[in-house]
DNA sequence: AGGACGGTCTGGAACGTTCCAGGAGGAGGC
DNA sequence: GCCTCCTCCTGGAACGTTCCAGACCGTCCT
């Protein structure tokens, strides 16, 4: 590859007839250069196609503006949030760095991937370290983790208020005038704990005590269509799932049972992930306000980067309810 | 974050009694140093608990062993590809940096993105830029191209055979006994064209010229769904799909109207993503070698980065074909 | 008229590394 | 004994930036 030299901060100076650290001013867009100077620097720099060395820059300065994100490339809402965070980004000057946890990668490798490329701080989607690894890394580096509910000193976590949004989609069946509700849950997954408790609190608000059936699931089709199977022997009228892929194994167990949805039993998801958004799909379900989390999350690590305060150390987003079509009243 | 100065490479030269430049040396492994110093100055970048700074490294060598990747966030089989590069490239000594095509970030500003931080070399999955664009880029920095089949003048291609593939998909229903094989086809997608044309070939090879019959199809579950609707008119008695995710879309359509899978027809998808796999779904379909391709991606790349000849522009790789729950022979 | 000041601009010293030229000291060949 | 050649080591110059101190030159105030 005969890639002639790169154009450095001293060639745009000579070209413009004028310092480096003139230039340097310019590209970093100070004050302290008049207008026209400025214009013929811009203008040298063009012709040159100059673009700054990134490594020389944060070299000197000490700063790499980078924040890290650790992602499950193989979850769909990871991908929502990676999205997010991109937009949430872009207005702060800070850059993103991705390190994907993949089934041969895992997180304590892309976190040190990520160190290493001199992030300035992380942002952990639905961890699955230690706590005991998360204190320690949380002490050499501001660290936020974004979908998953933790307790850590030194840890900030932006988070959807799960329990609202479990009742959220009770509320909703009941007002559509069902009685007989069960949920399916996620185990031990991030938020599961959480989305069982405001399903069993709304029922209990209801006065629905007696119809409470929890049927254990998770986060996938296959244990959504066996949770399915289980509901079958004793139909409720309508169901809440712990997410929307383990609801589209749902439906399409009662797909193959010649249930019907929602004439048989409405279903209520949990992500708006774009699988409920499908056509075909069209699940009634719990948004996380993605927008909100990522924009909380980018805004407070850099708060924290900058020294500026930073109130609390949770920050709990209300879900949205989604109607679709997968929702309506019992039949009679 | 009261995050003392990093050690750098005088601290440990002082700690070790020697100069930085020797520290330099056994960091890197070089020979140069006596079992006996190369003991003691590791001693002492352990006890500081040295890490050397990658900046300024790659700002003085002037590489930065850091390969780019262009993905799409929102794709799972990037997902899969993602993976295997991470893999692949673990042992070359070459690191990778994501850059994440989001629906609000297009190519040219991932692309952008790792320029700036020095990639050496840039993978793109599926990339949507134009031929132009795409040839001024291969003119500033090695390119490969994954999974897309483009011939571009210094670009390098890694894809799979893919006419080849439908072609195995048509042999495989055929040697079930069926004669009345539709294809759903993938518009201008990256590959669909060589899949309509590997369908095509083979049906003439079986000499059922007669009962071609390509429906026009696309990427997603939706399209899936209507291109399915079609073929109710005039059921066949087997179909290939473009991708996994249409095949979806076609087996959910067939099923609200009552058309089993595989007793009433047979559907053979492409590309056995996770999907695929899912046991409610249980697809039959045509693996793209994923270990293979990535690993051929990354070793090309590099051997063209340390001026080791390279055959050809393009690798082409057989896909295989994965049998399982939704073909069977025709009902007689 | 004599500062003080604010806006422009410059030169040179960092930042933490690698690379290069070379020095000290011992071993081996003649 | 001298030259040569290793092996092990050192000092200092890059790499492309940013940062700091200060120079220059008008303007404005007193």
């Amino acid at each position: 590859m005969p890639d002639e030299r790169r154009p450095t901060l001293t060639d745009v100076a000579i070209r413009a007839g004028v310092s480096k650290s003139l230039v340097s001013l310019v590209m970093r867009d100070e004050r302290g250069a008049s207008p026209e100077t400025r214009r013929r620097v811009l203008e040298a720099a063009d012709e040159l196609g100059y673009h700054p060395d990134s490594r020389a820059r944060l070299l000197r300065s000490g700063r790499s503006r980078l924040l890290g994100v650790v992602f499950g490339i193989q979850h769909p809402f990871h991908a929502d949030l990676v999205t997010g965070l991109y937009s949430a980004a872009r207005e702060t000057g800070y850059e993103l760095a991705l390190s994907a946890v993949t089934p041969e990668r895992d997180e304590s490798e892309a976190i040190r991937g990520l160190r290493q490329d001199r992030c300035e701080a992380l942002i952990l989607l639905g961890p699955h370290s230690s706590a005991a690894a998360l204190t320690e890394l949380a002490a050499r580096i501001p660290v936020t983790v974004l979908a998953r509910g933790l307790k850590i000193e030194g840890i900030d976590v932006v988070r959807t208020a799960d329990a609202t949004g479990t009742a959220q989609a009770v509320d909703h069946v009941v007002s559509l005038g069902h009685r007989r509700i069960a949920h399916i849950d996620g185990g031990r997954s991030p938020g599961a704990a959480d989305r069982r408790r405001g399903y069993r609190s709304a029922m209990k608000r209801h006065g629905l005590e007696p119809y409470i059936w929890i049927v254990p699931g998770g986060l996938t089709e296959e244990v959504g269509a066996v949770a399915a199977r289980e509901l079958l022997n004793n139909l409720p009228t309508a169901v809440t799932v712990f997410n929307d892929r383990c609801a589209t194994g749902v439906l399409d167990a009662f797909t193959r049972a010649n249930v019907q949805v929602p004439r048989d039993i409405s279903v209520v998801g949990y992500d708006d992930s774009s699988l409920a958004r499908l056509a075909h799909i069209n699940l009634t379900t719990i948004a996380q306000d993605v927008p909100t989390m990522t924009r909380q999350a980018i805004t407070r690590l850099v708060a924290r980067l900058e020294g500026t305060a930073v109130a609390g150390r949770e920050s709990v987003i209300p879900p949205e309810l989604i109607i679709r079509g997968t929702t309506a009243p019992p039949r009679t």
